[in-house]
DNA sequence: GAATAGATTGTCT
DNA sequence: GACAATCTATTCT
């Protein structure tokens, strides 16, 4: 990938992010996310979202209306970081929506590589080529070296921003990943996927 | 390809 | 003390 293309991400303006969680969602598949860091630049174009919207929504962290220290950021500006450990050992990313009056945000689960895809590499410690490299919430953070450091920080300005980017293939929607315990909620199509990209995690029936 | 179990720790009950 | 918006290795078929 060429330097030409590195000088065309640009963040996008503070007012993309002021749309509802769900139309969030939808809009940043396609959209590339960019981080400058010490190591180095990664970017990838985010392929798989999932939309969260508490309090109402019980596969939310902030369900009910939860406001610990872990879920600040959900209470805070769109347009921010929620970052959060998870498992005992992965990092997961999203992208606030919502006032702070709504503590909503959207899960990126999947990226497909752009720039950098040798940092990415040598982060996971898998080959340049590998599938494995960004398609999961963990593996894009692992990849992207995304972590603590970035929780809470504007995603419309440098290191860490979403820029513009163009869908290739059809949007498609299904039910979110692993909430079962959600119940009902469980079921909403929330879940956002570029149809027939190879980088999307759990594969759905496209 | 599908199913299963194990890893490992911050966060909240 | 229980569990989690996951990943990996292993063991099947």
């Amino acid at each position: 990938m060429s330097g030409a293309l590195a000088e065309t991400l640009a963040p996008l303006s503070k007012d993309f992010f002021s749309q509802g969680v769900v139309a969030l969602a939808r809009a940043l598949v396609g959209k590339v996310l960019v981080h400058e860091s010490a190591a180095g630049l990664t970017a990838g174009r985010i392929v798989e979202t999932e939309a969260y919207r508490g309090p109402d929504d019980l596969g939310a962290h902030s369900a009910g209306g939860r406001r610990t220290p872990r879920v600040a950021a959900m209470w805070g500006e769109a347009g921010h970081a929620y970052v959060y450990f998870i498992y005992g050992m992965h990092w997961a990313f999203n992208v606030v929506a919502g006032d702070t009056s709504e503590p909503h945000a959207v899960l990126v689960r999947a990226v497909e590589p752009l720039l950098g895809i040798e940092l990415m590499a040598q982060r996971r410690k898998l080959p340049p080529n590998d599938r494995d490299l960004t398609n999961g919430p963990g593996k894009l953070c692992k990849a992207m070296g995304i972590d603590k450091a970035l929780y809470g920080v504007p995603l419309f300005e440098p290191p860490l921003f979403v820029a513009a980017g163009e869908r290739r293939a059809q949007l498609r929607s299904g039910p979110r990943i692993n909430i079962d315990y959600a119940g009902e909620w469980a079921k909403k199509p929330w879940r956002f996927w570029e149809r027939g990209n190879p980088w999307v995690s759990v594969k759905p029936r496209d």
